[in-house]
DNA sequence: ATTTATGCAAATCGTTTGCAAACCT
DNA sequence: AGGTTTGCAAACGATTTGCATAAAT
């Protein structure tokens, strides 16, 4: 079922002038089972790769357009599979007490007021969009919990 | 005129234990005549301060609440004052190339509709919201005009 | 006097890189 | 064969920390 996944990724590869080894596939494999963004210790530890070739083809991937770097509050950088491949745009819940990374979606007419909002600064500062990030900061249910006992 | 706002981060520093030392009230001199997040080397550059200074007072700024750290696509942390010390609620356009981060304004109709999500997913994730982040991604028109020279 | 802040230099730690062996095609 | 990828270990660099001195209360 996965295959066109894998086929699209091969695309992509091909097109950044790179091949899609079993290292790169065991990565996307690692991040399509992940239901939030993923540490690169986690990826290491799951992917079962050594650590420079991890770090070494999340970069590889990232700049194929595969793999979207996502940067919370901690000082570890998280890897998500790009939203165009998944078809699931989401924003993030972000723990300012424990740094884990919760997918979240929002209602279509946000994202679009939002899309439309991008549009028009861009025409107004001369800055061309590509994307947006939207993320609320808080505290998840596990150290709301943690703190109050 | 800016004596309000010292006397704001006074009372965050006291409240968190902290004295407003000399270093720290240059700092944030520092941070209120940037109309940008700055990275750390700028803080240093422009604060006149030492390295292990800079890092170690934005830090216990930032844990009073003085500070706010920004993240961006690069490896540097950037550092602005928090917004509510400052009434300038703003978003951030990030340019992927240089990594420069710039100050934006959306309209409050918008900024509503984003705080009324906040309260809905708190609502059905048992997750507490107490902030959120609306940035853009793209490029900037310095580096969209070096680009096609 | 005692506590806290400073600056230097050294350590830390996530991430990156050089190199030789293994892997494609 | 020719080029690429891998894994190890060493290097890198932004940030943090130990320690002795200086400042503040």
């Amino acid at each position: 079922m996965g295959e066109d996944l894998h086929r699209a990724v091969a695309d992509r590869l091909d097109l950044d002038g790179q091949r899609y080894t079993s290292g790169r596939r065991t990565l996307v494999e690692t991040l399509v089972g992940a239901t939030r963004p993923l540490t690169a210790a986690e990826v290491v530890t799951e992917s079962d790769l050594s650590q420079s070739s991890a770090y070494r083809n999340l970069s590889v991937l990232e700049g194929a357009g595969v793999v979207h770097r996502v940067s919370g509050t901690d000082e570890f950088a998280r890897f998500e599979l790009a939203e165009d491949l998944t078809d699931h745009h989401h924003h993030h819940l972000i723990c300012e007490s424990c740094g884990v990374v919760r997918d979240f979606t929002v209602p279509d007419a946000l994202e679009e007021s939002v899309d439309a909002l991008a549009s028009q600064v861009a025409r107004s500062a001369g800055f061309e969009v590509r994307d947006h990030r939207l993320d609320l900061f808080g505290h998840c249910a596990d150290c709301r919990s943690a703190t109050q006992v």
